[in-house]
DNA sequence: AAAAATTTTTATAAAATCTTTATGGAACGC
DNA sequence: GCGTTCCATAAAGATTTTATAAAAATTTTT
């Protein structure tokens, strides 16, 4: 079993113990630092998936800790703190904070505030779904959605569907599609493209003829957002 | 004009205008839905960057609208609310709502909060542009902007910039230019740059007819800067 | 093997782009 | 200054490209 890691930096031990037993008992691995260098050193060594660091740290200012973690950190970090001006709030979240929150906090409400972050820092790596507005692919189950509603298309209709997602915003060249889907030999078969994508549109599209998902780049290719 | 679309949908007016007077005076684009029903509408139509969501909604529960809004959309989605109980909290959160304010919130953390979701939720894409003040050419997509905001090139202005672009501040000759472009045998074909290069200007300079890129150097060729 | 679904071809109208022509003004050489 | 060449621009004409339907061929399913 391979546990989330959590990191908790905070001088007062009885705040660490209290998260400890809280996220253990939700079957996280707890890391613990008491000071600022500590926690950054652990931080770098071990990588943790969430780093959890009180802003009133003795050595060194907590702010100072999160724009050290921020410099090359990229997974979640919470904030706690007693301080409940609104101004040192905001300017953690814009220095990087994932989350704050004001001590004394209800356990229950972070272990699901830690759920959220994690569940969402998650998703770009072990992404099984991409969504598009309305639009919805399910890489996984090979489904595509609009609204919610499942859309059946056909195999190749789906190929090219996902390679446009995959490439999102980036005007996708006649040749490279086809090659793509099609193979290398048929890379001047522009006409089966058009097919497709006019077939794909009338899918994917509220009104085929003002697409707002797939655009036509007129000589190049098409584009997809 | 190309501002972040934030979506709320809350029943009270005086609130919708409260975050719309905030939201818009920081740059955000606020559509507004006092129905469940009319927000999901309008979120599926145009796909905001972010959802802000009563959760005291008349006509359906906010928390059915937070699901099904969840089955498709993949942006933040951060939860107004009266209600402070805990247990609330943490079944928002874990139907996947990216945070739960509660009223009356703070509206500079609102926003803070907002940024750092919308920052977050921000695909980190590979780019390679290159910048000429208001300009911007996305060689990896095959984009153009102006202003932030895309231009739509044919392919041979495309081209045609392009090659202006990766010779920034050199005088291009109209021979270079016209075998690069069109190709060898059309080194003679002045006449086709100076049809392009005007329909160039048009839609790359604020006024055409005094260009701050695209200047003409006489009887040699053109300049971009 | 028949039926159904999908892919490939073919045909055609519409749209977009490129090329050519025309015209007036600007720059240049003498 | 004055004729010539060069440049900018609009607009007409030619060509290419695109969207779409539908027929033909192929593959898959029943």
């Amino acid at each position: 079993m391979n546990r989330i890691q959590v990191l908790v930096i905070d001088d007062e031990p009885q705040i660490r113990k209290l998260l400890q037993i809280n996220l253990e008992s939700h079957g996280y691995q707890v890391l613990q630092a008491s000071s600022g260098r500590e926690g950054v050193q652990l931080a770098a060594s071990f990588s943790p998936e969430l780093i959890i660091l009180d802003l009133g740290l003795p050595d060194q200012s907590g702010k100072e800790i999160l724009k050290a973690l921020r410099e090359w950190y990229c997974s979640p970090i919470f904030i706690l703190s007693v301080q409940d001006r609104e101004a040192d709030i905001v300017e953690a979240l814009d220095n990087g904070a994932t989350d704050y929150l004001t001590k004394p906090f209800r356990t229950g409400e972070l272990l699901a505030r830690i759920r959220g972050a994690i569940r969402r820092n998650q998703v770009p790596i072990n992404t099984n779904t991409l969504c598009f507005g309305d639009l919805e692919l399910d890489l996984v189950a090979r489904l595509v959605r609009k609204n919610g509603e499942l859309i059946k298309l056909t195999s190749k209709e789906y190929q090219l569907l996902l390679l446009f997602a995959k490439n999102e915003g980036k005007v996708l060249t006649h040749n490279f599609l086809l090659r793509e889907v099609w193979g290398f030999s048929y890379q001047t078969e522009t006409q089966y493209l058009r097919v497709f994508v006019a077939s794909l549109r009338k899918k994917i599209e509220d009104d085929p003829n003002s697409p707002k998902h797939l655009f036509t780049e007129n000589r190049v290719g098409y584009r997809f957002q």
